[in-house]
This record gives structure tokens, sequence and C-alpha cells, in this order.
DNA sequence: TTGTAGGCGTTATCAA
DNA sequence: TTGATAACGCCTACAA
């Protein structure tokens, strides 16, 4: 045993045969559910299971097969993402739960630093794994790469940059970014800006898109500015910026809700009262949404539903079916609060 | 192999063998580093195992070895803390980077309802893993007593309420109160109260008793309303039933920094200015601090070194080594910022 | 110091 | 439909 408490020995498929009086082999047919079994045999066997107590050895399962049955997620960047964003422990509980289902055991390898990323990139190689679903890859990732010449059977959830013929699951930002615009417009609003942000990746330029498309003709150049980073500081420069262009703003689309708790701040030490003078609305409905004050009126991504979507592609390929190679688009919803 | 996607043959101990012109014992003997190897052999074998490429089977060294090198991180209540405190993740990183210096495999175990708390049990007595940590159990846990009846080597990550006989690491409440309370009084606040809760728990008491004796005789138990949760609802209406019993009051200490950002919004309804007026105190270091505004001075846990140390509990025991069956407590340090 | 060989618990092939 | 029997890759006595 593992530890020097002694814990009692387990059983193993031999008691189980032992105890139902048939072979070991008809045993393992029960245990996996194969054809050509009698029912008699079954249950037989399901008793004598159930009476010593008979729980597989993973081990000797997986030296048999080859697999062993675990799934990378692979999640960069703790400290930003992986500590503080919500979005990714609901992937992260997504795929747990699909993976679960399907017997197989998610492993969370976390990227810390260059270190890391080469151990991990080992850990994929050595077999540890069946199959990755790699979170938040950034250009140049090099586990990606990794991947992608293992031929490892993967997902990306969020759309990597430079890499093809992985599928990857995402949101469709241009379709959250109009429908949001077009809810605030809807209260009213004449003046509507936006802070938009990474316009080097595609979020950041379909957040963009889906903007101007719900303004139409009222579409303002003069009222949008941009930063390269979904930050803070990005909404409060932003908002400062916005606010001396055109003191008649009266509506305002932050491209990320960090950025719309930076407006936020940018709005109060210019005096302006949220929602009676300016709505805001963000994006992502991350842990700022509900910490702001006023609360932020944002979209929603359908985490969950990314993490289970990406472990049953993985799942997919382990079954030797085909996959799109290409990604699937997830839609948002909106959560109306109070910041408009 | 795992896949139809036809990935090379991974090399075998017998590979390196033949290729170090040695047998597989003698090979296997130097992977385990043990001693009786030449350092001819030695050079030999390494040689051998880059020019092959050979990466260790865990599969078949756990079925040999009887263990799964494989220690589970047992995660309550996902979606309020795993999601949201960066105090999760860090014990988590701090965990991870110990255990994998000693080539074990951390196994993330989320419970996010009573269906997996009954699959994790059944998990663990399947020998998936040879030693469990747990964060942050709570009464009548039924993991935590799942774990002692099974007498795998484990170990807790704050004070589990009403277990005994495994080692915990939790944090020095007392002295973390007590110490941000004195930093409060020497900026020279006159009126200071503390928004108390959790009361039914060790982390409550503590703090509340390090406020009291920071405070020594100009401690005015009048200043001080408590709440039964860690909320910013709870800072929010603590706030103002302070400020109505006591509208010169010029310093808080929140029992926690979601407790102090409801306060600050308290503040900010009632027109006091933080830090000029009020200066506000939390407990945590959490998400919360930095998105305040003002940015919270709160106190730091070291969490890093509480999933270290934790790990290195459970791994003392898999080496059949005595750890101290009671807690151990770490020092936190004061983090000062802006509120006060 | 090195080599040999048995067996860990499964699955899968082949006969029966 | 079932049973016997090889592996899977590794560790570890024990023998040399």
């Amino acid at each position: 045993m593992a530890t020097g408490a002694a814990r009692p020995r387990r059983a193993t498929i031999h008691d189980v045969a032992a105890e139902a009086g048939l072979s070991r082999g008809t045993v393992s047919r029960v245990i996996n559910a194969e054809r050509y079994v009698s029912d008699e045999a079954r249950v037989a066997v399901e008793a004598a299971i159930a009476r010593v107590g008979y729980v597989r050895n993973t081990a000797a399962r997986n030296l048999k097969t080859q697999q062993s049955h675990a799934i990378g997620l692979i999640v960069h960047e703790p400290h930003s993402l992986f500590l503080e964003d919500p979005v990714i422990g609901a992937i992260l509980l997504g795929t747990n739960a699909i993976l679960s289902e399907a017997d197989y055991q998610l492993v969370s390898l976390v990227i810390d630093s260059d270190r890391d990323s080469d151990r991990v990139a080992e850990y994929l190689s050595g077999g540890f794994v069946d199959g990755v679903i790699i979170i938040s890859a950034r250009s140049g990732d090099p586990i990606a790469h990794a991947v992608v010449k293992l031929g490892i059977p993967a997902a990306f959830v969020g759309h990597p940059p430079d890499i093809e013929g992985i599928p990857f699951i995402g949101i469709d930002n241009f379709a959250g970014a109009k429908a949001i615009t077009e809810r605030l417009l809807a209260t009213g609003r004449r003046r509507v800006g936006m802070i938009a942000s990474a316009l080097d990746r595609d979020s950041g330029q379909d957040r963009l898109a889906g903007f101007r498309a719900a303004l139409g003709d009222a579409f303002d150049p003069n009222l949008v500015v941009d930063y390269p980073l979904y930050s803070h500081g990005t909404g409060l420069s932003g908002m400062r910026q916005l606010l001396s262009r055109a003191p008649d703003i009266d509506g305002v689309f932050a491209a990320s809700d960090s950025i719309a708790a930076g407006a936020l701040d940018g709005l109060r030490e210019a005096g302006r009262r949220v929602p009676d003078d300016v709505g805001i609305v963000g994006f992502d409905d991350s842990a700022w949404a509900l910490r702001c004050q006023p609360t932020l009126s944002t979209v929603r991504q359908p985490a969950d539903a990314l993490g289970r979507l990406a472990a049953e592609r993985v799942l997919s390929q382990l079954r030797g079916e085909q996959v799109p190679k290409f990604g699937t688009l997830l839609p948002t919803s909106i959560v109306w609060r109070d910041s408009a």
C-alpha cells in the first residue's frame, strides 16, 4: 500500500471471479460492458463486485490499454486569469463534468513560468494524458505547437492566434457586442462611445465591429478610443479621453468588465452619475461585474458550455471520429444590472 | 496508442538496456537513483536514455509499486471560493510546486454538489491518490470524515472544525488582525471600530480577539458590529450601523476584504472620504483589495506557503515519517495601500 | 556491482 | 458465451 498505515488489500478481478464462480475474462467483459455476456453471468458478477467491494485498478488498465484515461487542461497565466477570472473556473467545471461522465480524469496543468512550459511539454510527450484542452493560448505558444507536433487530440478554448488544424471553441464576440450596444441604445442614450481594446486580437476586433454594427449610421469614430490592454487603467484613461472629446456623452460600451470598472471610476471623478447621467456596459460578466458600484450590465460568456464542448471535441477524437478542424462560436447572453 | 493518428511507440527500459548494452535491472537502478551503480554504467545509461528518448511509463510503475504517485487537492465551494478567491489559486500553485519536485502529480478534485462529494469519496477509496490535501473543510464535511476513515495520508489547509488526528496548516488570524489594527492606530485614528464576521469560526473569533488586543484599554464594544457572512453586504450594513452609532468614527477594521469593500460603499453614500475622513483596512489581500477605490490596506495570507507546507506534510506521511497531528500557524504580513 | 526473472491487475486473443 | 493465457513495462529480490 501507499503508506505505512496498513490499509486492507484491494479486491481484484481475481477475487471477483472466485466469488462469482466465473473466469476473470467474463468478469472483465461485464466490467467493460461488452457483448457476449449472459444475463445470468452479468448478475452474478455484479453481485460479486458489490460483495467484495471491487474497484478497478487504473494503473493496470492503463498499462494494458496503453492509455492514461486522463485529459490535461492547460491554463496559462495563473496570476492574471486562473486565479481571478471566474470564467476559467466555470470552464474547468464544465470540462470536468463531461470528462468524468466518460470516465476520464481531468488533470490541471498550470503554466506559471518558462520552466513549467518545458515541463508540461515533456509531460505531454510522456503519454500521461490522452488528450489536451488548452485555454487562452497566445501567439507563438510553445505548448500549443508541441501539441500540434505530437499529434495529441486537442481542443482550444478561445481562438488561438496562429494555430491550424485543431478545433477551437469560442464565443461570438461580434454578436455579443452588438446585442449589448443595442440594449444600451434602447435605454434612450444618444451619444454612445466605446472604449475598445486588444485590437490586435480577434476578440477585440469583433467587439468593436459589433459595436459599430449596432450603431449603424449613428457610429461616430470620434467616440471610440482604444488601448492595448483589457485593464482597469485602460478604462480610467479611456473614460477621461472620451469625456474630454465629448462632454455630452451619455453611454459607454467598455470592451471588458475591467475596463468598465475603470471607466466607472473615471466618471466618478468627473462627477457624473451612473446610470443617471451616463449608462455603461461591459463584457465578460467577470468578477468585476458584481463588485462594481453600481453593478455592471454586461455580456455573459457561456463558460460552462465552452468547457463541456471542448471536452466533447477531445473525446470525439479519442473515439476516432472526425471533428471539425475549425472553430465553433457559442452565443452569449446579456446580464442587465444597474450600470445602464 | 491512444488515438488513430499513429504516434511512434515509446521507448521502454528494454530499449534503453539494449542501447546501453546493459541489463534492464541496471537501467532501472539508474533511473531510480539507487546505489550500487558504477559511474561507467550510469553514464552509459543516461546517454542511451537521451538517444532513444526514454520516458518512464507511469502506469507500469504504479502497477508495480502499488502507488498512484498522485495527490488529490480537494476544493469545496467552487462558485464562491475556487472561482474568485486568489488565495485558493496561490495555494494550488504552492502545492503543485512541491509535489512536482517530488515527482507527484497533483489532481484537483472539485466538489460542486453532493453527487460530487460521493464520487470523490469513492475516488479516494479507489486508490487513485496516495494522499490528499483538503482546502476549506467545514463542519461535518463528509469527505474529511471519509479521509479519516480510510486512513489516507492527508493535510488540511485551514482549521477543520471537528476533525482530529490530521495535521492542518492555517494562518495566525490573531496576530494578523492585531498587527493591522496597530498599524491603523499608528496613522493617528482615535475612534476605531470593527465589522466582525463569522464569529462561529476560529478565523472570525481570532480576528476579533486580535483587534481587541491591539486596542487594549481603548477597546469600545459599542464600536464592534458583527454579521454571519464575510460579504460585501455585511460591509455595507455594518458600516451604516457603525456610522449611526458613532458618527465621529475615523477608522475601521473589516474582518475581510469583501467586507471592507462594502464598508467603502457605505462610507461613500454617507459622504465620507477615504482615507481622509476614515481609514479602513481589510483582511485576506484577495481580489477585492486591488479593485476597490481606493485600493485596500490589508493583511496578506502566505497562500503559497500554505500550499507548500500542506504538500510537505502529506509527503512526509508517505515516507512514513511522523508528522505533527496538530496544526501549524503561518504568520501573515501587512500590505499597505491607499485606504488607510 | 550487475544480470535474471517473477509478478503487479488488466485486457484481449484464441480455443473450447 | 465462456475460459485459459499471453502480454503491457516496470521494480526488486535473489543469484551471480
